[in-house]
DNA sequence: CATGAGATTTACCGATCGGTTCATCTGCGT
DNA sequence: ACGCAGATGAACCGATCGGTAAATCTCATG
């Protein structure tokens, strides 16, 4: 029960800071949202800290599920699954409350590297690459861990972009991109030949 | 004087806050720093919001000069200009005390796309956007708009990556991947053909 | 039913938040 | 020297910040 009730503390929170933000979002707000006392509260969690900490974990693990999940249901072919990461960033932007990357935004507030909120951010950004990466060395890329970097590039800049120009379309953007730098570091089978 | 003396907080208060972000830079802090009593801030600026707006139009105006004099210094034609951007980055990417983008930063505090602070962060890449479609347009690019775009996703990427990771090297990840989507968006002049 | 351990509630802590009130100080025209 | 306006300083406002102490409730076991 106990680790079940932190879960669910932890669920709320989430919602609470990527709705608000981790600055504007106080403890108090979070112990009238979730229903628990304030005390509970400490007891799950040692310091506010710790509690972002928690939710960046859960984060973590959704975003990443549900990425990975949602690129290979897409796409079977390597290649084409690479492609296939800008189709799911779409559907995220369109989400009705979509708010950019909660690990972006939570290295904006705590901009100390030495932060273990700052460095969990940087973590979590990694473990993508390294994922990518994997795809890209499965797609027979040149150099796998340089395009997996360039098409995160590509993510990282349309999260921000779609978030602060509303504009539709981004994902799109990166993915007519994303194409055309697919098409020169990997050894071309059935990519349509240049000019 | 009057003039000058706000001009004076303006700059002050654009450090602080770029060093500290914007929540959690408060009043009193800031009152601290300039030496100025509370009561003058106060007559200088409305409110908070107030000041945060006028620091972001001197920033906008500090960096969209400094970034197309230094794409202006390092290369002469129109294509060159446009990789030149990221050489730009690096130079920042590479201060002291660099720390990711203050609009990207704001938006990432002030989340509602219809609050002033918003709009005057997404009113900034826009303006930059606009920039970079001109030296594409110049640079006979078939899509202008579209290759402008997708440079910028490239470089909001890089922004955050190299506030996040730290690694240095992201500025040039993101040229080179520049480099081939010039190579496909400019029907070619002096550069190098395809495999 | 008594009791003791854990969880929960309530009330509170000092610090800081953005912002204001009002008394004092400064400098200038007369 | 006087009076006055505008700038300044300090003290203060209620609200909220992250976090805690102590009283109260819950409930399984003896």
């Amino acid at each position: 029960m106990s680790a079940s009730k932190r879960d669910e503390l932890v669920r709320k929170a989430l919602k609470a800071f990527y709705r608000d933000g981790f600055g504007a979002t106080g403890m108090d707000k979070l112990v009238a949202e979730t229903g628990v006392s304030k005390t509970s509260m400490y007891k799950h969690f040692r310091t506010k800290d710790d509690l972002i900490l928690a939710v960046l974990r859960l984060r973590d693990e959704n975003f990443r599920n549900w990425l990975t999940r949602r690129i290979e249901e897409l796409a079977k072919s390597p290649r084409k699954r690479l492609l296939a990461m800008f189709d799911a960033l779409d559907e995220w932007f369109a989400e009705e409350n979509y708010r950019s990357c909660m690990f972006i935004k939570a290295s904006s507030e705590y901009q100390d590297p030495k932060n273990p909120i700052h460095a969990a951010s940087a973590e979590h950004k990694r473990m993508l690459t390294s994922y990518i990466e994997k795809i890209a060395t499965l797609a027979d890329a040149k150099n796998p861990a340089l395009l997996a970097r360039q098409l995160m590039l590509l993510k990282e800049g349309a999260i921000v972009t779609a978030h602060l120009q509303g504009r539709t379309g981004v994902a799109d953007d990166a993915k007519q991109a994303a194409k055309i730098l697919l098409d020169h570091a990997i050894p071309t089978t059935q990519s349509r030949r240049i000019t």
